[in-house]
DNA sequence: CACATAATTCAACACACGTTGAATTAAAGG
DNA sequence: CCTTTAATTCAACGTGTGTTGAATTATGTG
């Protein structure tokens, strides 16, 4: 709004930076909260530009998130290069390593978010990173009959503690320095796999 | 609707059945998705009835929500009358116990997926949970400079499970039997308190 | 039994949302 | 330089939302 009708004068990439307020807006607020017009000021645009480039708040939302699931390749090349008694560690480092990028982490806060309000294509993202990770990668590692149990609910505390740092940013969890937490947590997954 | 006007015969204690319908439906929605017009529907009851009762919806989330803050006593409790040894099982189980019924679960999903939409109320209902059951609770108990660290990754495995087991329901964890659960959990709590 | 009061529904408002189609301006192609 | 095409805004529609005030019926009280 507030600026003349008509194409831009230069070459903009606009629907780059439609993309980028929407993965803004989205890990802030969440599917249901984002509004396709907060997400328009944000790239201070009309919003129906938004549906010239993206068709859909659910195609924008489709767009903003399936960056973050590369990672299946990541860890994939971790596990290659680590020994047995390493795999808790270099699990959580990862993890969090790939939280801390600020890029990845407004994709993977918004899935989260959404996910947990039961927006469609957010659970499906979240299955679809858990399966990935966990049990397709995990579980075939873990020597006990119960293998996939046990990979969920390594999966289980990562995700639990995005949510207390990233999601709630419960003190003294935000705050804390990542090895830390790296450092408490990943004896923890370890045992997962021992006994 | 499609019912007479005016008063009902009897003497229903329809405020509570709104209460329970706004608790079910809460708990399946999320705070953003679920709409009085569906929690009226539920309930078999004008929606203007329930802002007679409630006021808001605000309202009505926070008295669907409250009940829900009574564990911090059971926990307590459970501490008084368990050996040092035995605290990350006994917590494990009281916490999936609680999760287990009905009444409790539907507003604790309530909160849950609502805190991660961002609601100021459930964020804050689950602030508070949390650290009346973390760092009060349990950080005490905790022989290390970093005791509410160590807390707070116990209440992440927990919540963590929570999510993938009632939320998002991820197979083989969401049908799995308690125990496995509890055994599988237990010792990795216990080792936050131990090493 | 009359009257106040509480419970319940009805109809409607104001608002915010996602979406659409037309109008306007710049860039690209021949 | 003229025409097509792409980018952008404007104004509006339809829908669903939370909320409100008046109308209707039963219960309770003196």
């Amino acid at each position: 709004m507030s600026r003349v009708a008509g194409r831009r004068a230069g070459s903009p990439d606009t629907r780059s930076e439609i993309l980028e307020a929407a993965k803004g807006v989205f890990s802030e607020m969440g599917y249901d909260r984002a509004t396709i017009r907060a997400i328009a000021a944000a790239a201070r645009v009309d919003p129906a530009l938004i549906h010239h480039y993206f068709g859909s708040k659910e195609n924008l939302f489709a767009a903003s998130i399936d960056l973050a699931v590369i990672p299946t390749e990541l860890i994939r090349t971790v596990f290659a290069e680590s020994d047995a008694g390493d795999i808790g560690r270099r699990l959580a480092e990862v993890f969090f390593t790939i939280w801390e990028q600020p890029e990845a982490r407004d994709s993977l806060l918004g899935i989260l978010r959404s996910a947990m309000g039961g927006e469609e294509q957010a659970v499906a993202a979240f299955r679809q990173f858990i399966t990935a990770a966990a049990l397709d990668q995990i579980a075939p590692l873990i020597p006990f009959p119960d293998a996939r149990l046990r990979a969920l609910l390594m999966a289980s505390q990562l995700v639990g503690v995005a949510m207390t740092r990233y999601v709630v940013r419960l003190e003294p969890i935000a705050s804390a320095r990542l090895e830390e937490i790296v450092d408490l947590v990943a004896p923890r997954l370890q045992s997962y796999l021992e006994r």
